[in-house]
DNA sequence: AAAAAATTCAACCGCTTATTT
DNA sequence: AAAATAAGCGGTTGAATTTTT
């Protein structure tokens, strides 16, 4: 009964495409009698021909008892795009403050609807202004930040180099994000104000990209979220960019479990449902 | 009414990380 | 200690479904 889908195919003895009901079956009472894991059994065991990784697949995003069906709330699609904010692109991670989903509902919702959506003309408009005082901000940051630089640093051997224009635009903000975090954490906080100000339900139109991508940061992902709205941007060094994802979070806080952000102030939502970043 | 375009999401793939032998 | 195996992750695909033209 099951051939006649293109896919319903068979490779190398495993069996591929969308799963039956007899199939699920067989590997729900697998997991009922030898618990989870051990996944390569399951084809040794039932006589499924499916591939360890294929069931584990199957177990993990459908068939396990403790998934919550059903659409995302607007309470959850708050908070997937405040932890997106805050870890990018790592479903899993995201997924583990949203019990009963998956890390692919997670990541096929948030590129469904926030990664190239088509903003109404309004919510472009609100996310032009927010970026618009979001860099205004920034700038006013950075100046503060040069003049107490220069006040606490002698301005001994200035070794004036004019070949070099880029250090003063990229490499400044982000030294400057790092030697004042205090400052940084306030402009968080403005920016996260300024956000629900726009948006204060958050979840007011599937398209509420006002959520930058680089919140917590640097002049770098201001300019360059700000041109388009598409999702990647091709950067001068060749890197690619999505704007929803800010840099390479794995760089900044390395170590995922002790690591303690310090934004919490930041996320509302996070701080209401006492959840902690871990 | 039907064809085309767009969207959705389950499942795949390749790669990395963790665990076992 | 290292090779082998398993688990986990994130990006991508494409059939099915829905929406638009």
């Amino acid at each position: 009964m099951e051939g006649q889908f293109g896919w319903g195919r068979e490779e190398g003895g495993w069996r591929k495409g969308p799963w039956t009901a007899q199939e699920d079956k067989l590997l729900v009472e697998y997991v009922r009698q030898h618990g989870e894991g051990r996944w390569n059994s399951v084809a040794k065991l039932t006589g499924l021909k499916r591939s360890g990784k294929s069931c584990r697949l199957r177990w993990v995003n459908y068939l396990r008892p403790d998934l919550k069906r059903g659409k995302i709330t607007p309470q959850e699609e708050s908070l997937i795009l405040e932890l997106h904010a805050l870890w990018g692109n790592r479903w899993s991670t995201i997924a583990r403050s949203l019990p009963g989903r998956t890390d692919n509902e997670i990541k096929n919702y948030w590129r469904t609807h926030f990664k190239k959506g088509k903003p109404s003309k309004n919510i472009e408009r609100a996310r032009a202004r927010f970026l618009k005082q979001r860099r205004e901000m920034q700038s006013q940051l950075l100046l503060q930040g040069q003049d107490q630089q220069q006040q606490e640093k002698q301005p001994d051997h200035d070794d004036d180099d004019d070949g070099d224009a880029s250090r003063e635009t990229v490499p400044a903000a982000v030294s400057l994000a790092q030697q004042n975090e205090e400052d940084l954490r306030i402009l968080q906080q403005d920016m996260d104000d300024l956000l629900f100000q726009f948006c204060p339900m958050a979840s007011c139109t599937s398209s509420s990209c006002l959520l930058p991508g680089g919140s917590c940061t640097s002049g770098v992902s201001a300019s360059a979220s700000e041109e388009g709205y598409s999702g990647d941007h091709q950067l001068n060094g060749g890197a690619t960019w999505g704007w929803g994802s800010l840099w390479n979070l794995d760089d900044v806080v390395d170590d995922v479990d002790g690591g303690a952000c310090g934004w919490d102030s930041s996320f509302p939502l996070l701080q209401d449902q006492g959840l902690a970043f871990y």
